[in-house]
DNA sequence: ATAAGCACTTGATAAATGACAAGAAATTAT
DNA sequence: ATAATTTCTTGTCATTTATCAAGTGCTTAT
């Protein structure tokens, strides 16, 4: 029950006291995953907010062809929350699913909500993680709106390169917006120079 | 200093008491814009939260070729707010301009931090415009990612077409991510049909 | 150890979209 | 009302990316 990673992630986003992360965390519970292995299925209702201690995951949805579209890619330590489906209550559009082993700690809505109304800290907390993952996404819009898939892929490298160790090629390309035999044409063309 | 709009935004998301929604907009100051006119510009570090009572909006940034890229289109009753730049200060990536004669309603980080510590129902409401927003947006990374342009276009249109009466085409060309000889090639394509 | 199944690459070709330029239409300014 | 400016359309051609299919190499299961 070694709950230091997820304490410090805490710590690491913004100051805040050892005492009140240790009150927000008490109520999370640990488990682990397999590889390729589904956390949460598509029509399901989230009751949990994830946080992923270790390992590599991703969120996908299937296409009209039945391809899958990788919609999200998520390396440790992170949060991992289907806010539409956590706080609204609703069916999940994504399939989240394991790409290695992973070990997570989880805790359930109703706890969220004490420590949300209880813990003054917790909200700041909360807020900020909402903060930082919109405007991650909107970071991602625009480069997809304006940047073609050589620049996307060039920037991904750049700023999470531990990703091309772990994650399939083709998992990469979907979550780029691409095909992977574009990829790998993409790569081909870069490593020449 | 008639708020019944601004009100009523916060009854048509969940239901709250009337005195409740009248403690949150009490700090709310109205003021009007002309069309073409800058609300907050790159680099300033957005101090307010704007609620667009009337008109319509959008926030873009120039490229490396000074080309605008628009990013976000806001169609009134909505709140438009910098997340990034309000809540952690830092300076705006984004132009946030009018394109029709707006009304706002403003407030001060201030009021919305006393709001949002001190008025459970505030909290829930702030928590739920992030989730909304945040999910809205994250359909719009899966859309880009995998349909093609004449598809987004049909979305747009299916789910705001009032925008096609008030924007001009090149913005909303450049919303969907492609330049304004594709939307109109797009737009003749299907009224051919 | 071997077979089966994935992941990745590559080739040929097609489809989608962009770049640039010119003109038409609409809007705005004088 | 007219000129100036901006928006939109259209033509030609280039670039980017997709599609499909085949082949190679790697991983996993038995």
């Amino acid at each position: 029950m070694d709950k230091s990673k997820l304490n410090n992630y805490f710590h690491s986003l913004f100051p805040i006291q050892k005492e009140i992360v240790g009150k927000i965390t008490e109520t999370f519970c640990g488990f682990t995953l397999d590889k390729n292995t589904t956390l949460l299925n598509k029509d399901a209702i989230s009751t949990k907010t994830y946080f992923l201690e270790k390992g590599y995951m991703r969120s996908y949805i299937l296409n009209e062809d039945n391809q899958e579209i990788t919609t999200n890619i998520y390396s440790a330590p992170c949060f991992v929350n289907d806010f539409l489906s956590f706080f609204k209550k609703q069916p999940t559009k994504v399939i989240y699913q394991t790409i290695t082993h992973c070990s997570f700690w989880e805790t359930s809505l109703e706890n969220v909500q004490k420590n949300f109304h209880n813990i003054p800290e917790f909200r700041e907390f909360s807020r900020l993680l909402f903060v930082i993952n919109y405007s991650k996404l909107n970071d991602r819009v625009i480069e997809m709106a304006s940047k073609k898939a050589e620049t996307r892929y060039l920037n991904l490298l750049k700023q999470q390169s531990n990703i091309f160790q772990n994650v399939p090629l083709k998992v990469i390309a979907s979550f780029l917006g691409i095909t992977d035999s574009s990829l790998s044409r993409i790569r081909k063309e870069i490593s020449k120079i």
